[in-house]
DNA sequence: CTTGACACTGAACATTTGTTCTGTTATTAT
DNA sequence: ATAATAACAGAACAAATGTTCAGTGTCAAG
């Protein structure tokens, strides 16, 4: 047996050298016969057959019979970024803004980039949007006035999240963490030297949406 | 002329944004006889014509007679991606971690993928790196429990910065706003109620980082 | 030595795919 | 209304490209 069972040939490394260079640089994938000029293989066959060594070996997928049908994952998967929708400010005495179910696709003038490695996985994208802190009304939930924090639209929750809620009794919005125990609702403030909100009637809280990250940038 | 002259058709927005979630599902652009299936453009040369024009306004970039050869231009700008070591955990109770000055290579496992576009402007990269937040003896800062702050390498601070400091007197790390004012130290908590710590001899006050980024990940 | 796996060659072939061309329909300006 | 330009249809064509296959060479184990 030639071929080493641990690791990559230095073909191997060759072809996805090549593949991650030609695809940062054009942005989209090398033809066979692209791959075969510039890795010293002078014919398709051996690129195609080295190609599919590195799709069982679960470094790239490929669409077989389309031309530069090629997926590179190590890299292409761990290196996502997402633009998220900054929709405005959320403030303790108002109504937060909730995008509608179909914002508009190319707008994302204001966003913010996050790394998709720091969302919960297996999220829909759609459904994320971020809100500026303003004003220290929320310091209760460990938020600072500038915060960023990434919602996740949804209108209902379970124990134990943090969740952006509207209060109708107080005329106010509010970060808390989410428990419905027997009928009663607790709010628990994240900052654990505060005591909770005990609510008797649920209908009085609206959830607009569940936090999903925080991010504080000490900028200057 | 039926063309608008301010941004961009429906059929424009359509094609482009079929162009990344194509590219960001498979990892290769789609070919002219694809997008046209996706978009209601039944011919191929309509959908050729609305590239050429998407090239023309520099929203993609094409490479001609090459199969799928289109480049996203848009989104590429937002590809600034940085990966920060997490080289530990960050208590009170004892001195925090800071990475050795020579580049001794991280685990790339153990870090965390950060927006470019969230970090100060200019600043070196290999300067920063991140701490995991252990307890909540660091609530006075709106800090909490399994935050990561990522910091920035430095031994001295300006004033109105937030930095990690070790406390010769306590046996303490805690993070403060700092301030100098004529010969003492003011170690001011970023949450607004609670009060300074005033400090006469800055030579206790050993400065370990800059705070740059706090993030707050809520997960499950 | 023989065998079998792995690595590789070269070429033919079928399909995918971009390009081009002629013509038609809609929209706008004069 | 008329002309001009943009938007679209459909088909034919040529090039790019993935696939397949019959061989050749190499190397280590039996």
């Amino acid at each position: 047996m030639a071929r080493k069972r641990t690791g990559l040939s230095p073909r191997h490394k060759k072809i996805l050298a090549f593949l991650e260079s030609f695809l940062s640089e054009r942005g989209y994938p090398p033809s066979i016969r692209e791959i075969g000029d510039h890795t010293q293989i002078s014919s398709t066959s051996v690129v195609n057959y080295y190609l599919n060594q590195l799709e069982e070996m679960n470094y790239i997928e490929r669409e077989s019979n389309v031309s530069r049908g090629i997926n590179l994952l190590k890299t292409s998967l761990s290196n996502t970024l997402v633009s998220i929708p900054l929709v405005g400010n959320i403030v303790a005495g108002e109504p937060m803004p909730v995008p509608a179910s179909d914002f508009s696709y190319y707008d994302p003038d204001s966003g913010i980039d996050v790394a998709r490695s720091l969302l919960p996985a297996g999220d829909r994208m759609e459904d994320l949007y971020a809100l500026r802190v303003h004003g220290e009304s929320m310091i209760d939930a460990m938020v600072n006035d500038g915060d960023i924090v990434v919602m996740k639209k949804t209108n209902q929750a379970r124990n134990g999240e943090m969740v952006a809620i509207w209060l109708n009794d107080r005329d106010e919005t509010t970060l808390k963490y989410f428990y419905l125990e027997n009928g009663h609702v607790r709010l628990q403030p994240a900052n654990p030297t505060m005591k909770p909100i005990l609510i008797d009637d649920p209908s009085i809280v609206e959830i607009q949406g569940k936090v999903v990250l925080v991010i504080r940038q000490l900028d200057q």
